[in-house]
RNA sequence: GGCCCCGUGGUGUAACGGUUAGCACGUCGGGUUUUCAACCCGGAAGCGUGGGGUUCAACUCCCCCCGGGGCUACCA
């Protein structure tokens, strides 16, 4: 037995600015099995489409892509650059008679149907200027895909139309590019979303004409917005960079992805990216679609949070911040060392996604606003607030650590006799200025003694006058 | 219309020719509690409430129907 040789698979996004959900979890799918297999990943654009693809939109694929850290083996290349090469396997194909040149358009071949009782198109050679060059399909026989997932699906080549495989001017078309591409990269294994199955078929029948060993094939289900339908690009959180934007981790989005269509059999939720790749198998994915839940992206990105080590959350919340709002970033990153790491201590288990952490503790690098509306919601029409007693209570304690705090206005509490409630939320609008925040010990102990006392004297000031 | 794919709770999934059909998100109730979360305990909720078979036995296999989706371009 020979060894097997390493897969290689490649991926191929249509460069249209967004790296939609879907693509991303087919990105993953071939990245894993690639990264599972010691295989290699390649990147193939597909743009006979001058209007879409753009170097930017190009560009913004791949950066959403290394941003997921889906690494892959080698530079995109773009369809122009592969352009003589298709032409040139055209020029064969013609020259065998496998493909000829037919001008009939889109009405012409809809009638022959119509005469042919719906039967696939089949066209006269006619080698007019203008006309675009048409497969020779069999009449008889199917052609069968092997889909790794789905098992073999059959289309009988009598339904089959002679597709068009080039234009009238010359520009080869999808089908073709596609089919030229695997042969010449050498592609074993093709992933790839579900509405490329029919399309599948006829790919095998010009790798076929070609000549060329097939790949094997994998076809993922599509996957579907929250009302069933097919998931829109209206839908929130439709593509990976808007899930960058609202502050997901990529470890937790490749976890989330793998889940929608594949499942591990002992009912694994939570797994790092090792165990994906280890235990990943494109034979156990699902058949059926699946709906795109952004609640549970959200659950699993609070676990994936509540992992991180404070370095980390403190260099992911710094670069989210840089990107999405420099001046809170320079605020952050202009304070003192330990204050960060304590900062990111205390919300590290309160914030599901990076979006949710800076307001928790903007208070502790800005200087929070007054805000009147938060003041009414804590404020006891028939006591006021006990803040002077805390802010004695917190002036006499021993030291300023979340302890010490704690137990110099539990005092007040039992003192006074009030509802803790009623003491704590009072300070916790004195210093961070709304009513949600951290731990108010936590809290306290962060900002300092000084900063604390301070908050609470002005807000004290401002209370009486 | 033609060709093709799919159908386990609201959602993602697991298992299986014989189980009380499991797990997770969400949801509901309770607990913890200084806010919001998080966390802990418990509950409700499913095999397309369709029709035929095969079988001692089907959610599981076959056919039909119904429902959803894809393709049907000189787009990718």
């Amino acid at each position: 037995m020979n060894p097997p040789s390493p897969p290689r698979l490649r991926f191929a996004p249509s460069p249209t600015g967004a790296l939609h959900i879907g693509g991303a979890r087919t990105a993953l799918y071939n990245w894993l099995l690639a990264r599972g297999s010691g295989g290699a990943l390649v990147l193939r654009i597909e743009d006979t489409d001058r209007e879409r693809s753009t170097p930017e939109n190009t560009e913004q694929i791949l950066d959403a892509l290394r941003w997921l850290e889906l690494d892959w083996d080698e530079g995109p290349e773009s369809q122009y650059e592969r352009r003589e090469r298709h032409t040139g396997r055209l020029k064969e194909l013609v020259e065998a008679g496998h493909a000829y040149h037919d001008p009939a358009t889109a009405a012409d071949v809809r009638a022959w149907k119509e005469a042919n009782g719906g039967a696939g198109y089949r066209g006269e050679p006619r080698a007019e200027p203008g006309a675009a060059v048409r497969l020779r399909v069999p009449d008889d026989g199917e052609t069968v895909v092997d889909d790794l997932i789905r098992g073999p699906v059959r289309f009988p080549n009598a339904t089959q139309d002679d597709f068009v495989i080039a234009r009238g001017d010359g520009t080869p078309l999808y089908n073709l590019a596609v089919a030229v591409d695997d042969a010449e990269m050498g592609i074993t294994d093709v992933v790839r979303g579900d509405d490329h199955l029919s399309n599948t078929p006829k790919q095998l029948l010009v790798l076929e004409a070609l000549g060329a060993p097939p790949p094997r094939y994998a076809h993922l289900p599509l996957l579907h917005g929250p009302d069933g339908r097919k998931l829109s690009k209206r839908d929130r959180a439709a593509s990976v960079q808007e899930l960058r934007d609202l502050g997901y981790l990529p470890a937790a989005i490749r976890n989330y992805l793998a889940l929608l269509g594949w499942g591990t059999e002992d009912d694994t939720t939570i797994l790092t990216t090792e165990e994906l790749v280890e235990r990943f198998s494109i034979e156990r994915v699902g058949r059926s679609s699946a709906v795109f839940d952004e609640r549970k992206l959200r659950w699993l990105n609070g676990r994936f949070m509540r992992a991180l080590s404070l370095d980390d959350h403190e260099d992911l919340l710094s670069r989210h911040l840089r990107r999405y709002s420099p001046e809170d970033a320079g605020a952050f990153e202009a304070a003192p060392a330990d204050r960060r790491r304590v900062a990111c201590e205390i919300v590290r288990d309160k914030a599901q996604t990076l979006e949710e952490v800076w307001p928790l503790i903007r208070f502790l690098f800005v200087e929070p606003a007054p805000d009147p509306a938060a003041w009414r919601k804590v404020m006891r029409a028939d006591t006021g607030p006990p803040l002077a007693e805390s802010l004695e209570a917190l002036r006499g304690a021993d030291g300023f650590d979340a302890g010490s705090v704690e137990a110099a206005l539990e005092a007040v509490v039992e003192r006074s006799g009030r509802k803790a409630k009623d003491v704590y939320q009072p300070i916790r609008v004195a210093i961070t200025g709304t009513t949600v925040s951290p731990g108010i010990f936590d809290s306290l102990a962060a900002l300092g003694r000084e900063d604390s006392l301070r908050r609470i004297e002005s807000a004290l000031t401002e209370l009486n006058g």
